[in-house]
DNA sequence: ATGAAAGCGCTAACAC
DNA sequence: GTGTTAGCGCTTTCAT
């Protein structure tokens, strides 16, 4: 089939066929490959184009099995399409090219199972470090494995328990008790807490962040872990709202949670804020759009994914392995944006922040 | 420093040392960690103890070398952290790990420069194949890149111009001229078409649609494409709106487009749907939230992330390079969704579809 | 300035 | 069943 002048050879070309077809030897060529010094020009501009003719490129596996860095790190997320963690891996990414490196992300859907299987493949790959963000930060036999690597090791958003890995987290804690500190000041009495996912590290933080703010408020905590989807947001909001003390604003310790309870509310037909206050964390698109405006702890999302990257690399280049030494614990402060679901005035320009 | 104990040699066990720890062969050592045929059930358990013992993991760069695949497929995209991108990214994810491989997502923020370097670079990793979305979907030079190589490439949301190379798309021109057909049922005569990033091939194939539309209605096409941000967004219906002949009717070609022209309608206290109705391309998280929910044409981004990496996977397997025999073009239905914003009554319960 | 040759860790004939 | 051995494509002494 009349197909184009490049390479229609079977396999890629070779450093070796390179060489021979510029009639030097492989070391030369190999020297050219590799930034041309100790070369004559003229040798040099031959064997580049020899290179450009035949197609050729290095093929990676082989100098990495020459002891190299593999030039790859992994990154291990529950979800790529999540935009908190796509957003990371977009920062990360900016930081593994700048330092000369690919970046493999990885889903685990916070399963253990994928999470260990994952660290396994991305270390048959060879990658030079990794970064994870794991649903299971508590699992022994996760940390275990994470231990027993040479590579170094970064965790985000959520620390590995016990292991002296380094890790970028936000203060959840923090984030949580400024936002409900901040309800109360707006006179909330009945500051009802909800979410899902009760198991995972960051909103466990969260909550520990609402009962210190509730508590040191002399107020009375009510936590619904039970909210997956929409309608168990319907029927938690619901009973709360028929039952004899009802709540007068909603801390939702997540994105899904926050967007369901919105438009549980709308469809209630309940004020906000006038009837029920919201605030939410973490920070999404459209929270500055729709009306009210919504209130959030927003986290500095790209800076996580940036941060991890760098402490990552600056581990990599000081030599060792994970746990020695640098291993750092990087805190991130959280902010709270106040839009008007809170109720703060409606800012004027409010597409936020 | 007292560490664990697992492997705390320098580098990785290799293959051999696990065949003299166990007292055995290499091709023994290989056979198990290959499935395990062909050996004694005694050594069998012996080496995979002297493998779990040693934290042995098998180096893919030397399976590599001996010519074997290298179980990896790359995916170039505009950006990680857009939405559309990371969850056709997630669902080929899947499909690779269901092929037993890994999948490497590279950006490239629509630039030539870094889409042909991303190429060279994933192509030294020697990834089995490759799946693109180039913003540059008609240079020549990437798609003579694309055309010399021998890995199988699919091309997603943009074909690659003249290039026979395989690809899956939806179809934006229908898609497009459904939904301003559906503008002009709802009576609606003067429908401006706002958008940015009018080199894109997805921009310019809902322009063609929108001009369909309009022109087999007699109607005057008003296309503005240069909506990059919220102000150009503010300044350009701002403009339209004083003008002799405001429009009734809002068509935005992409994402931001339409949230920041909801946006400006908003602050603007523009009715919608009563003085200006709006349907976006593409659905977002919290189209149906906001008020009015927005009317969109919604993208089947899951199946094209799906059925590229099946495209592909297909091609890979089926023994050949990209562009012989099931060189395909896959065109997959868009949906109108109809909420609110167009002038359809507001569904009873507004959280889509 | 350039080349020859020895591996890197693994797999696949081919013996035993 | 199991071991021996020859490379895969490259980098890297060490000569020349």
């Amino acid at each position: 089939m009349g197909k184009h002048p490049a390479n229609k050879k079977n396999s890629h070309p070779t450093l070796g066929q390179v060489a021979r077809a510029a009639g030097v030897g492989t070391t030369t060529v190999s020297r050219v490959i590799n930034g041309g010094d100790r070369v004559s020009p003229e040798t040099l501009t031959k064997v580049r184009q020899v290179i450009e003719a035949l197609g050729y490129r290095p093929n990676q596996a082989a100098r990495v099995l020459k002891g190299d860095r593999t030039r790859t790190i992994g990154l291990i997320v529950p979800s790529i399409a999540d935009p908190f963690f796509s957003s990371c891996a977009e920062a990360a990414q900016a930081v593994a090219r700048a330092n000369g490196s690919l970046l493999i992300v990885t889903s685990t859907q916070n399963e253990l199972h994928n999470e260990i299987e994952n660290v396994n493949v991305l270390l048959s790959h060879r990658v030079d470090g990794l970064i994870i963000a794991a649903g299971n930060s508590r699992s022994r036999s996760l940390r275990d494995l994470l231990l027993g690597l040479r590579a170094p090791v970064v965790a985000i958003d959520r620390p590995i328990s016990d292991s002296g890995i380094s890790s970028v987290l936000t203060d959840n804690f923090q984030g949580a008790r400024a936002a409900v500190q901040h309800l109360i000041e707006h006179g909330r009495k009945r500051i009802a807490c909800l979410t899902g996912e009760g198991s995972l590290y960051t909103i466990q933080e969260r909550i520990r962040g609402y009962r210190a703010a509730i508590e040191s408020a002399g107020l009375t905590p009510v936590i619904d872990t039970s909210i997956h989807d929409f309608s168990a947001a319907r029927n938690a909001i619901e009973k709360l709202m028929s039952s004899e003390h009802p709540p007068d604003a909603f801390f939702t310790l997540k994105n899904s949670t926050t967007a369901h309870s919105f438009e549980v509310l709308q469809q209630l037909h309940i004020r906000v804020p006038s009837s029920i206050a919201l605030v939410g964390f973490d920070d999404f698109e459209l929270a500055s759009t729709v009306r009210p405006s919504i209130t959030v702890v927003q986290q500095p999302v790209e800076a996580i994914g940036h941060s991890a990257a760098e402490l990552l690399f600056k581990q990599l280049f000081s030599g060792r392995g994970s746990t020695d030494g640098i291993a750092q614990r990087v805190i991130l402060k959280n902010q709270l944006i106040r839009r008007s679901s809170c109720g703060c005035a409606a800012s004027l320009r409010p597409s936020g922040t």
